[in-house]
RNA sequence: CGGGAUGUGGCGCAGCCCGGUAGCGCACUCGCCUGGGGGGCGAGGGGUCGCAGGUUCAAAUCCUGUCAUCCCGACCA
């Protein structure tokens, strides 16, 4: 069964969706483009949602929910908000089915709804609309909202996580009464975002700032974190939008400020979604199997007991009971494998295929000398630790595992990461590694598209942090204000 | 939506060219032996061959259509 996960080095894709398959995170469905989250794909999302949740809360901001279906007319009052969504929307136009002498199941056609509903692809049209009801004064600002939802894009082509027709996402609704204060938010909610995604997923990120072709539909500026994958293709994995009053003009969503003058309200918005599990999976995780970080990964700890007799049964699993206690009293989540039936080396794979960080394994050698055996997943090393220090010793190389998972990542990025100063060399960087190319632009759509229809290579950002520098763009001969980041991308 | 590939027990596949009524490995069930990295032996259960038409005495196999999935392109978190 292992032995069938496709190797990176032989087809990378492949190797993406074994290692779901194989880890059961996700299904396919009956439904075209469409997936089927699997218990363990949704514990990993709820383990995300947690810690998300918990700095969106720290952060000021509450969790509220609106309605999947969006009045078709919403959708069209911001003009770049349609271009963006319109191609890509479900329609709900008829609220029922009747059965057909002849034809069976179908359509009621005297069920068409007045109006046309859409599955929402985001919701910044219906809670504009609201939020121009809820506020008038400067006093009912900001609004610091956010909700837990799914969303509907129509795409041709979908990959398991990285994009799929519906997926999970939480998508961050704010209105303030200064520009200052609501580009600020969207400053605060990336640092979040770049947070999480390093001490939690391990994943180091790039902050940056979208290019105007790049941008949310209906953004004036976009920022967003983008991530390095093993192949070399880069990922978005999280934006967060400034959008500026367009959404307060288009909602019409005024507010009454100190001088009794009316405003309109400055805005922002932003998401991640289960994309995210896509990124965990392909920064990490290697020819074996699914690997997890710690911090987020649903079993911590796995405790396969080993035993031959019924009376060495009995006092390996009273043993790994009471390791069970005591390690979750010190907060880590851990799982003893008691099942009969399956074999250790059976279970030894099995949670290596799954990611689980630590494995254990009592045997009763262990029991009579007081040991037991530990297994790291990220490096495969095995030690045998005294009984008496177990828990310090899981605790530390957890967070040593984290931290490594996360090194680990850092110095492929970087690996993976050129500077370049002539087209040549973008080019041949390109093919033969991938990666992140850092190269001059002279800030125009124009030397954009044509570097992307030559290459397939796309700005992912220009990055917030060591970005100026004096400079020539190299495919149009124009100066240049500092280094970008391309890449190929998901 | 264009190009390519593939649909056969739960999973992975063979059979198809050369029609004759379905087989292998794994998984599953039961029993015994086993048990520190995917065990062994024995006995079992399970498939109208993606779907719909057509050709034929006879279709998994040939023909037409259709649907789905994967890969590659254009669009996107």
């Amino acid at each position: 069964m292992a032995d069938a996960i496709t190797s990176r080095e032989q087809d990378y894709s492949q190797w993406y969706l074994d290692i779901i398959k194989f880890a059961k995170l996700a299904d396919y469905s009956p439904v075209r483009g469409c997936m089927i989250i699997r218990p363990n794909g949704y514990a990993l999302w709820e383990n995300m949602q947690q810690a998300l949740d918990k700095m969106f809360k720290e952060t000021g901001h509450q969790n509220a929910y609106f309605p999947i279906f969006i009045p078709q007319s919403f959708l069209a009052k911001e003009a770049d908000h349609v271009d963006g969504f319109a191609k890509e929307c479900a329609v709900v136009t008829h609220s029922r089915l009747k059965v057909d002498p002849e034809l069976g199941l179908i359509v009621d056609p005297d069920s068409k709804l007045e109006e046309n509903l859409i599955v929402r692809p985001t919701s910044e049209t219906i809670i504009w609309d609201t939020y121009s009801r809820w506020i008038q004064s400067w006093r009912d600002l900001p609004v610091l909202m956010n909700q837990w939802a799914n969303v509907v894009r129509w795409e041709m082509r979908t990959r398991l996580f990285l994009r799929t027709m519906e997926f999970l996402w939480q998508e961050g609704h704010t209105a303030h009464s200064t520009e200052e204060e609501a580009v600020a938010e969207t400053l605060t909610i990336l640092d979040v975002y770049a947070t999480f995604a390093e001490d939690f997923m391990a994943v180091p990120v790039i902050k940056g700032i979208k290019t105007a072709s790049e941008r949310f539909a209906g953004a004036v500026e976009t920022y967003c974190i983008e991530a390095m994958m093993q192949d070399g293709k880069a990922l978005q994995a999280g934006t967060s939008h400034f959008l500026g009053q367009n959404f307060a003009k288009a909602f019409d969503c005024k507010f009454q400020n100190k001088n009794n003058e009316l405003e309109y309200v400055w805005a922002t918005s932003w998401g991640v979604s289960t994309r995210l599990i896509g990124a965990l999976i392909m920064v990490h995780s290697d020819d074996k199997g699914l690997v997890l970080p710690p911090k987020l990964a649903p079993t911590q700890v796995a405790l396969v007991p080993i035993y031959r007799k019924d009376e060495e049964r009995e006092s390996v699993l009273e043993e790994a009971y009471a390791i069970k206690k005591e390690l979750t009293d010190a907060g880590i989540r851990i799982i003893v494998d008691d099942r009969d039936g399956f074999r250790p080396g059976w279970k030894f794979n099995e949670y290596e295929v799954q990611g689980v960080p630590v494995r254990l394994a009592l045997g009763p050698r262990d029991v009579a000398n007081s040991t037991i055996e530990v297994a790291r997943r990220d490096n495969g090393q095995k030690e045998t630790v005294a009984r008496a220090d177990l828990a310090d010793s899981i605790l530390n190389t957890l967070e040593a595992i984290q931290n490594g998972l996360f090194e680990r990542a850092l110095k492929t990025r970087e690996d993976m990461t050129a500077s370049v100063d002539s087209y040549e060399d973008f080019k041949s960087v390109l093919d033969s590694k991938g990666g992140f190319v850092r190269m001059h632009w002279d800030g125009t759509g124009e030397t954009e598209n044509q570097i992307k229809a030559e290459t397939k290579a796309t700005i992912r950002c220009i990055p917030l942090e060591g970005y100026e520098e004096e400079g020539v763009d190299p495919v149009s001969g124009k100066p240049s204000k500092g280094r970008v980041y391309f890449a190929r991308s998901y």
